[in-house]
DNA sequence: AACCAGCACAACCGCCTTGTA
DNA sequence: TTACAAGGCGGTTGTGCTGGT
């Protein structure tokens, strides 16, 4: 027996929203907020939908902040970047793109920018593949000859080496604040030398990512918020060293982002909020090493922020 | 004009995570 | 430590619109 449903399904109104109801949300929560509990939010609002119904309804589209389609080339890469590097984790995608919703990123993506992917010729140097391709999980993206999407990237488009059912991070601490090595654009750009032979550091297709050692020491946070001028370390903008990496993990692992990435990453011009753009090092830890059902090295983080 | 297929997007469902008592 | 409620998320479905036949 599955938990109990949160509303009475069979009394609260379902389907699409009137515009009075939309008046009647968007005026409860100007006056009182969403008060932290959305459960009881319509009974106070006089709306007889249920409270996660209200809850979606407001964060994917009364909120006054939404944007809704004309997406930029610029935002259609950041969606690609961090999908090749994350797979579909749509919110946090969405969180990188001001105004966007994980509902409309989503939507987008399947309706949209995977058939526009699946388009893009496949990348020029399969020997990139012999890094990571040893780990686990990696052979699920191994691209074919030919390098088209269609050869390279499994039918759910999951980039199975990443994704949690792959690498069984359930078990994984994904969910550690203290000592996050997020690999920040910003923060400290290049990398240490003794992280060089994962990171991608500069814009060179002959760039081979190897799998981090897992003894190296570990710096602390690398976050933007903690180093002053972070969003032009090294010479690098923010938004180059962020595409740069993305473009190269897009060809390691799924062999067609690549080409979708490269050629505008320079001039790419959006801005871009938090810092922690870097794929998951805990999930690529335990997809490269078999160990999914033990913790990864204190350090490494899943946190995009 | 009627029908159908494909598309876009809003909404729902169910599971997982998180906070709290 | 455990149980429970609520929030959050991703996958899936439903519905309306549009263009083609």
């Amino acid at each position: 027996m599955g938990r109990a449903p949160c509303c009475d399904k069979a009394r609260v109104k379902r389907g699409p929203w009137s515009p009075e109801e939309d008046e009647q949300l968007r005026g409860y929560v100007r006056a009182h907020g969403v008060g932290g509990n959305w459960i009881a939010l319509p009974h106070k609002a006089g709306l007889n939908r249920c409270g996660k119904s209200c809850r979606l309804r407001w964060l994917n589209y009364l909120r006054p902040d939404i944007r809704h389609g004309g997406y930029t080339e610029q935002e259609d890469r950041v969606i690609c970047s961090l999908y090749a590097s994350i797979g579909s984790r749509w919110s946090i995608i969405a969180s990188k793109l001001p105004g966007r919703t994980d509902n409309d990123v989503k939507n987008y993506w399947n309706t949209k920018l995977k058939k526009k992917a699946m388009t893009m010729p496949g990348p020029q140097n399969h020997h990139h593949h012999a890094g990571l391709g040893a780990g686990a999980g990696a052979g699920a993206f191994s691209a074919g000859p030919a390098g088209s999407w269609s050869q390279c990237v499994p039918s759910s488009l999951q980039p199975a080496a990443l994704s949690p059912a792959a690498s069984g991070s359930s078990s994984v601490d994904t969910s550690s604040s203290g000592g996050d090595m997020c690999f920040a654009a910003a923060g400290m750009y290049p990398p240490p030398h003794h992280m060089q032979g994962f990171v991608h550091v500069d814009s060179s297709p002959q760039t081979v990512l190897a799998p981090m050692p897992l003894d190296v020491p570990v710096a602390g946070t690398w976050a933007s918020s903690s180093v002053p001028g972070a969003s032009n370390v090294g010479g690098m903008a923010l938004e180059d060293a962020f595409l740069t990496d993305l473009s190269a993990y897009g060809d390691l692992l799924l062999g067609g982002f690549g080409g979708l990435l490269q050629d505008n990453k320079a001039t790419a011009a959006m801005e871009l909020p938090g810092a922690c753009y870097f794929p998951n090092m805990a999930e690529l830890w335990a997809a490269d090493h078999a160990h999914a059902h033990a913790k990864p090295p204190q350090g490494l983080c899943n946190t995009f922020t």
